[in-house]
DNA sequence: CAAAGATTGTCAGTATGCTGTCAATCTCGA
DNA sequence: TCGAGATTGACAGCATACTGACAATCTTTG
């Protein structure tokens, strides 16, 4: 038998691979995201940010990016947005002069409030193309690939790890 | 029967949304394709338009932007990029003196051959979590939703319509 | 042919995401 | 206690991504 040739380098194995389908599918998502919420002017990330920060009142930067497994450089930044709008705010904490400590405003809780029902909407269009069974087994997996790929990334979630100082770990 | 309760607004939530799940996996394929290919300086968008390229040679950046599914503005620094580094030259058209065509030098396509085998690395770490079986079920619906999704995205994926001017549509 | 319209590459502006560095500050061990 | 080491927030720099705009150029149409 002749050995085997190697492979052609062509696009189309591109268009294959696990990493293009994930890039691709992101586009799609913040894409549809961004169209669903429009009347908002919240990015996917700025949203997951004011969410956590709902979840736990009083975080601070670091333990914040784990929490959304953000990098925490790109996460000064967006912090600072937030505050520009208005929907946080930020207090040094008394014990730690490095430490500021971050709040929903009332402008934020009450948009939080609001937008849910966009970004639910958002969500389901993300998978409205496939049929009911299919959504379930592809979240299925997804689930379970993204936590047992969790130490690959370089700011792996820590969901639980960075919740200890707020006396909620356990 | 009592009317449900809104659903509390947490964290928790987004760690279910197909968004999030996007996003994180998204970030966990750079991260591991960027480890696996550290010795090359490639990024995963680089290498793609490379590939494109190679499989599309005289191609024009708007074309190229269709092919890969890439905003045409981003493409403009990515192939500026590839230009500095050698792995690309641009011709003028000589028929149309807005469009400069793509091709690969000997060095890129030279990186593009040695880069390969680290690529296929990366795809399987991606996936690797999962039993065998596990993946090409989620290949297949990933496969599915990013095809029937393609016009939710700003930058649909044009593959054949962007290449009849190569003479190769049809 | 000339004007209207479309296309191409480019640029400015905004928003993630990552690497690496730094000063201020805190913690812990000798 | 004091100094080494860790932590925190900030910053610089690079690389996607997207929106919107623009001049140069090409195409279509009246």
């Amino acid at each position: 038998m002749p050995s085997k040739p190697a492979a052609p380098i062509t696009i189309d194995a591109v268009y294959a691979a696990p990493g293009y389908l994930f890039r691709r599918m992101q586009q799609i998502a913040v894409s549809i995201f961004m169209e669903e919420c429009k009347a908002f002017d919240l990015t996917p990330v700025q949203y997951a940010a004011l969410i956590a920060i709902h979840t736990h009142p009083g975080i601070d930067a670091t333990r914040l990016s784990a929490v959304i497994a953000f990098d925490r450089s790109t996460l000064g930044s967006v912090i600072e947005r937030l505050q520009a709008k208005d929907y946080i705010e930020r207090k040094p904490a008394p014990e730690d002069k490095r430490i500021k400590l971050l709040y929903l405003t009332k402008s934020g809780a009450a948009i939080l409030r609001e937008i849910i029902p966009a970004v639910k909407r958002a969500q389901a269009r993300m998978l409205e193309p496939l049929k009911p069974a299919d959504r379930k087994a592809l979240m299925g997996l997804l689930v379970q690939l993204v936590d047992l790929n969790n130490d690959a990334s370089r700011v792996p979630l820590r969901a639980e790890d960075a919740l200890e100082h707020l006396g909620k770990g356990g």
